[in-house]
DNA sequence: GCTAGTGCACTGGTCGGACCAGTAGGCTCT
DNA sequence: AGAGCCTACTGGTCCGACCAGTGCACTAGC
């Protein structure tokens, strides 16, 4: 017992400690969206490493989303505003090798749907009911028109409360998850024969929650969401995973 | 109009498709974790390109998680089960970059551990129930010990929520923006001189959620949960941001 | 015969140099 | 003054080399 306690040193890789740099650089605000980092060549005098190094350090910022790089830019890498697709990379990875569930991905989207409305029923401007009046009546037109355009259409509705809700951690994760399901019903969904029907009944739903959204009735909102959610999506999960969705619908 | 329309093709660089195929073969289930890749003499006559590029691919194959290699290993890489590091990463710098503030975050959790508290109180099993009582029990030994003790004995409870709700994704999401909100609180509640009252006030606020859950209560028990959270880190929030959490308390 | 120790044949990590294709901006020529 | 070329960069890729580890087979010693 006694004596200094050494902690285990672990050889920690050139490239990680360009990283590192760089990225602290990033979030301490050194480097900003937009600007550019130094040239390869420079950098590997800067950090007196040989390129390669360099090149593996900045593949990892870039599979990190912090940088870009494109060949001929007579400036360095550029540094990126962070945007949600690493996030998103990494829970669609998630998806599918963690085997998640179509039945646990809707289930999120409820929990978040819901909370996103709650909070929408009470911070929401005009604005942005406006915007949810708009976005219902562009799935309104697109019912004729494609698939494509109405599910857009829903989309800019949710992500419309989202916003609304005030809180960009559900905004973003509400949008991950809304596009990974997306995926996965995608050709479901193209196979539907009463699509149309679908998506009035849909519709209805939607300016139910408007509503309640518009008269700051929270819980009220959220539950319809969940409802909503529920009845657009139960028939692609399976059956035996259903009630751990009702259970949402208290 | 009219006329064949043509995709913009975007150099593709060589690396990327290096990562595009082992990935694939990753998710395809083709390689699973702890099988070995190819060394990297190997993948560059395997790939046809040369080992700096081989290399680039690994970095970004290592910097999504897929994959580690390990100086010296008679093996080439490893193939990784997925874990929630690299969601985790991305989620802390979307923290950190994105500006996140520390009461986005934990109305974020509030959402999160309230939905998994209505789930496990439908769902939990008699296991589940004796993992928390334990838990409850460790934090109440804590108390005399150390306030990192009580710590890893409140996360314990809540994770045991989590895992009982049966939702994957609430787990890991729960546990990732909870070390989050931890790391981002710890140097405050170091210098909390009445830390003792907290604790025992919060141990009693588990007892109560607990109760709910092992009653079936399932709404109850998020309203519970909303409540234990926002009073344990409410004094840690901006008093000006408080009413977008109390938004969450009906 | 079996164990302990020693090489050896690999591995990944790093380096330096080289070439290519692309870009942007200055330059020249008209 | 404008249109076109030219050059000095950029990043992307390749090659060859060396180093420090690791694991395994082999060997020397018991």
């Amino acid at each position: 017992m006694g004596g200094p306690r050494f902690e285990p040193v672990q050889a920690v890789r050139a490239y990680e400690r360009v990283v590192e740099q760089v990225e602290e650089a990033i979030e301490r605000g050194v480097l900003t969206p937009g600007q550019r980092l130094p040239s390869e060549r420079d950098l590997m005098v800067q950090f007196s490493v040989s390129r390669s190094t360099v090149r593996e350090a900045l593949r990892v910022l870039q599979a990190r989303g912090l940088v870009r790089s494109r060949p001929g830019d007579p400036n360095g890498a550029e540094v990126l505003a962070f945007s949600p697709a690493t996030l998103h990379k990494s829970m669609s990875t998630l998806a599918r090798v963690s085997e998640l569930s179509l039945a646990e991905l809707v289930q999120f989207r409820m929990v978040l749907d819901a909370s996103a409305n709650l909070l929408a029923a009470r911070l929401r401007t005009e604005e942005q009911l406006a915007e949810m009046d708009a976005a219902i009546a562009r799935m309104r037109e697109a019912v004729e028109e494609s698939y494509e355009s109405f599910s857009a259409a829903d989309v800019a509705f949710h992500d419309a409360v989202a916003r609304a809700s005030g809180n960009k951690l559900i905004q973003i994760c509400t949008d991950v998850v809304r596009s990974i399901v997306l995926d996965l019903v995608s050709e479901k969904i193209a196979g539907a024969s009463d699509r149309k029907a679908l998506m009035l009944e849909s519709i209805g739903h939607h300016e139910e929650v408007l509503a309640a959204v518009r008269a700051g009735d929270g819980p009220l909102a959220a539950r319809l969401a969940r409802r909503t959610m529920y009845d657009y999506y139960a028939v692609y999960v399976p059956e035996g995973e259903r009630p751990a969705l009702l259970a949402l619908l208290e």
